[in-house]
RNA sequence: GCCCCCGUAGCUCAGUGGAUAGAGCGUCGGACUUCUAAUCCGUUGGUCGCAGGUUCGAAUCCUGCCGGGGGCGCCA
C-alpha cells in the first residue's frame, strides 16, 4: 500500500463517516486530500495523519474524539493492521507487513515513472535561468543556476508541467560593443580600451578568430569593431552551450535579445502595456508607471534621446513568454539582482496579469569556492573569473551538480573543493551514488547465484525493522518529487536521497539478498531482490532529477 | 535611508503550525576469511540570535530589535 492509497483511504472513511451523520460537518470541509507523513519516531508506526486535530474544530468535536472515531473506521481498511491515537490527536498507524511490502512490487512496475505525479497537470511553466551575455564564458555566478535550475526543470516536468527552459541571450546594447572592441584591440596588439573586457580569454578568442578570417584586419576600423564583435558573439555563444552541454543542462529555447526587437515583440510588448494604461511620458522620455504595482519608482523605456532601455527588453520579454501560452514564467536570479523582483512583478501587473500567479522570481544566493581552507578567486582561463569548466575540471559534473542542488538557493554556498572531490562519506554525492552502485551489485550477485524476483515475492517476508523503514522512505519519495516542484525548491529531492541511501545501507547490514555458502535460495531472499530492486529504481530515478549519474559500479 | 536573504549542535546545514528539534562531519569507542567497510553500530553534543504577539500547539506565522551577507542607475 502507498501512502498515496492510504491516504485516499483515509479520505473515504471521512467522507463515510460524513454521510452516517457521525462527523458533522459541510462536504466541502473534507480536505481535497488528506495529509499522510511518515512520523519522526518509529515506535508511532509507519504512517501519521493529523486530520482529527484540523477537522475537529469544524466538526465541533474533541480532537481525541474525532480520532478515535477515524482510528475505529481506518482500522477495518484491509491492509491496515492497527491504528493508534496519541498526543492531541493523532492517528498513528501500521501497515500489514505483506501491505507495506507491495510497495516494492509497485515500484518495480511503475520504473522510471515511479515519483511522476500529476500535482502541476496542465500547467505551462516557463522557466528561465543563467541568461549571461554572450561576451565570455559562464562563471562561478552562472554554476548554481546551470545545476539548480536544470534540475527544477526535470522536477517540475516530474510534477506533471510542461517546461520551457530557456536562456535570454543578452546579445544587444554597449557591451556588446565593448566586446567587439576588446577582441579588435587584443587582434592588433593594442591595450583592452579601459570600459572593455580584459579576460585572458579575449586575446585567445581574438587569436583564433584571426587564423580563421585573416581578411577582418583590413576591414576599416568601424567595420572591424561589428566584425570582431559578430564572431566573438558566435564563438562565445557556441562555447556556452558547449560546457551547458558537458555539464548536462539543456535548453529549449535560446531567445536573442535582437530578435525581440526584429520580430515586432517590442512594438506588441509595448501596445500592450499601453492598453493597460501604464505608459506615460516625462522629461522627453516614455515611462512605465510600476510604482501602480509596488514599484519604488517608476521605470523608464525610452530614454529621452530615443533609445530603448534593457528595461524595455525585459517588459517586451516577458509579454512574449506570456503570448507563447505560457501560465508561470519563472526567473532564476542571482542575489545581485534581487532589486529586479519588484519591477519584474510591477511589470507583469502592468500587462495586465496577476504578479502573484503568473510571474515568479527566485532569487540564488552567492557560491564561492573554498580549497585548502582558502577562497578560490581566480581562474587561469579567464584571467579574473572561475569559470563553469574550471568547476567542472577540477571535480566533475556530477560532484559540481550534486553539490550545487543539494543546499537552500536561499542561503549563500561554500563549495570546499577538497571536500567535494573526496571519496568518502562526508561528500554526500558518493555517499548517494555509492548506496546506488551497492544496489547494482547486490543484483548482480543474486542474479549469478540464481536468486531470481521472478521465482518469489511474498511481501509478508519483508518484516525487519529495516525494511518498515526502507519501504516508508521509498513511499515518500513521489510526495518529496511533487513538494519540490511545488515549492520550486530541487535540494529537496537530494536531501531525501541521503535518507534514503541511509536507509538502505542500513538495510543491507542486517538484511542479506544472497544466501551465504551452500545456504539453499529461499523466498526470502528473493522478495528481498524486489526490495534491493526497487530502492535501486528509486535512487536511480531521483539522482535522474539532479541531472547526477547512477554508477552501476564505483 | 529603503529593499531582499540568512541567524538551528564545535563546523557545514536539513526541517513551508504538530509528538522527545534532526543529518553529515568532528570527538571517543566498536564491527571486515565483506551480497564492495566508499558501509554499519554506539558515544558526545542545543536558552532553534533576542523580546513580544497570534493558537489547542511556533524553529516554522506576525511585529520590533541585534548580528552577518547582498542590492538600490534615463548602466547593460
Amino acid at each position: 500500500m502507498t501512502p498515496a492509497e492510504l491516504s485516499a483511504a483515509l479520505r473515504d472513511v471521512l467522507l463515510t463517516a460524513r454521510a452516517d451523520g457521525a462527523l458533522p460537518i459541510d462536504a466541502d470541509q473534507v480536505p481535497a486530500s488528506v495529509t499522510v507523513e511518515r512520523p519522526r519516531q518509529r515506535e508511532h508506526g509507519d504512517w501519521a495523519s493529523n486530520v482529527a486535530l484540523q477537522l475537529a474544530k469544524k466538526a465541533g468535536m474533541a480532537p481525541r474524539a474525532l480520532a478515535d472515531l477515524l482510528a475505529a473506521r481506518l482500522t477495518q481498511v484491509p491492509g491496515v493492521a492497527s491504528v493508534d491515537v496519541a498526543g492531541p490527536g493523532f492517528l498513528n498507524i501500521t501497515l500489514d507487513t505483506a501491505a507495506a511490502g507491495e510497495l516494492a512490487r509497485t515500484i518495480l512496475e511503475a520504473g522510471a515513472d515511479y515519483g511522476r505525479s500529476d500535482a502541476l497537470a496542465g500547467q505551462s511553466v516557463d522557466l528561465e535561468f543563467i541568461s549571461a551575455n554572450p561576451t565570455g564564458p559562464l562563471h562561478l555566478g552562472h554554476t548554481r543556476w546551470a545545476a539548480v535550475g536544470d534540475a527544477l526543470g526535470r522536477v517540475l516536468a516530474a510534477a506533471g508541467a510542461r517546461v520551457t527552459r530557456e536562456f535570454y541571450v543578452n546579445d544587444l546594447g554597449v557591451q556588446m560593443d565593448r566586446f567587439g572592441a576588446s577582441i579588435m584591440a587584443a587582434a592588433h596588439g593594442e591595450p583592452i580600451p579601459e570600459d572593455g573586457y580584459h579576460g585572458d580569454y579575449v586575446a585567445d578568442l581574438a587569436t583564433s578568430i584571426v587564423a580563421e578570417q585573416p581578411d577582418l584586419l583590413d576591414l576599416p576600423r568601424e567595420e572591424q569593431v561589428a566584425a570582431f564583435r559578430e564572431a566573438g558573439y558566435a564563438h562565445q555563444l557556441a562555447a556556452q552551450k558547449d560546457v551547458l552541454g558537458r555539464f548536462g543542462t539543456h535548453f529549449d529555447v535560446w531567445y536573442s535579445e535582437r530578435t525581440l526587437h526584429t520580430s515586432g515583440a517590442v512594438d506588441r510588448g509595448f501596445e500592450r502595456l499601453r492598453e493597460q494604461g501604464h505608459v506615460f511620458e516625462a522629461d522627453g522620455a516614455v515611462w512605465l508607471r510600476t510604482t501602480d504595482f509596488g514599484d519604488d519608482k517608476d521605470r523608464v523605456l525610452v530614454k529621452s534621446d530615443g533609445s530603448l532601455t534593457y528595461f524595455a527588453s525585459d517588459t517586451a520579454y516577458y509579454v512574449d513568454k506570456r503570448s507563447r501560452g505560457h501560465d508561470v514564467c519563472i526567473y532564476l536570479l542571482g542575489a545581485d539582482h534581487h532589486g529586479y523582483v519588484g519591477r519584474l512583478k510591477a511589470v507583469a501587473a502592468c500587462a495586465g496579469d496577476d504578479p502573484e500567479h503568473n510571474i515568479e522570481v527566485l532569487i540564488g544566493q552567492l557560491v564561492n569556492l573554498l580549497q585548502g581552507g582558502e577562497p578560490v578567486r581566480m581562474s587561469k582561463r579567464a584571467g579574473t573569473i572561475i569559470t563553469l569548466a574550471d568547476l567542472i575540471e577540477w571535480v566533475g559534473v556530477d560532484a559540481a551538480r550534486y553539490s550545487l542542488t543539494r543546499a537552500s538557493t536561499d542561503s549563500p554556498l561554500t563549495l570546499d573543493i577538497d571536500v567535494i572531490t573526496r571519496k568518502t562519506n562526508d561528500n554526500p554525492v558518493f555517499y548517494v551514488q555509492y548506496a546506488h552502485a551497492r544496489t547494482a551489485n547486490v543484483s548482480r550477485n543474486a542474479e549469478s547465484l540464481g536468486v531470481r524476483r521472478a521465482d518469489a515475492f511474498d511481501p509478508g517476508l519483508l518484516d525487519d525493522a529495516s525494511e518498515a523503514v526502507l519501504l516508508g522512505m521509498l513511499g515518500e519519495f513521489p510526495r518529496v518529487v511533487a513538494q519540490a516542484a511545488e515549492l520550486r525548491e530541487p535540494h529537496r529531492v537530494a536531501r531525501y536521497l541521503e535518507e534514503l541511501a541511509s536507509a538502505y545501507h542500513k538495510w543491507y547490514d542486517r538484511c542479506r539478498v544472497t544466501p551465504v555458502g551452500e545456504e539453499p535460495v529461499t523466498d526470502t531472499h528473493r522478495t528481498r531482490l524486489w526490495l534491493n530492486d526497487a530502492t535501486r529504481q528509486v535512487l536511480a530515478n531521483g539522482l535522474d532529477l539532479l541531472g547526477v549519474s547512477a554508477p552501476e559500479r564505483m
